[in-house]
DNA sequence: TGGTTGACTAAGT
DNA sequence: CACTTAGCCAACC
């Protein structure tokens, strides 16, 4: 592939195909392993055009387990479910546990 | 070309 | 401890 033709978006959508299952990160944690820490937003508008793409966008949460893009999911408790369905627990938009199923994609480039 | 937008985050009040 | 403010920067119009 040709990272460098990639745009922003492609490098967030393949990083996050890279969540293990059961396990969640944060927006910042991506833009971080793509050097661009200050650009977290733009991770999260990443995301708004992941979907329909094999991208597990319901594992990419706020840095606080927050489940703040469950709104642009097709039901209104779709991402909550997919988390749940994953072992994580997840209770008012929020993940219980968070430091336990949190994943950082930089300690897996190995 | 330039201005607006946001699924964020850290710092301040 | 909860809310507010400010900085960030790629994509979109």
């Amino acid at each position: 592939m040709k990272p460098e033709t990639l745009g922003f978006f492609e490098k967030v959508y393949e990083v996050a195909r890279q969540i293990p299952y059961g396990r969640v990160t944060s927006y910042g944690a991506i833009a971080r392993y793509l050097g661009a820490t200050k650009s977290a937003r733009i991770v999260g508008y990443a995301m708004n055009g992941s979907f329909g793409k094999d991208v597990p966008a319901h594992r990419v949460v706020n840095r606080k387990g927050l489940l703040t893009g469950k709104h642009h999911f097709e039901g209104s408790h779709l991402m909550q479910q997919l988390l749940e369905n994953e072992g994580i627990e997840v209770i008012d938009n929020q993940i219980q546990n968070l430091e336990s199923v949190f994943w950082d994609p930089s300690e897996e480039m190995s």
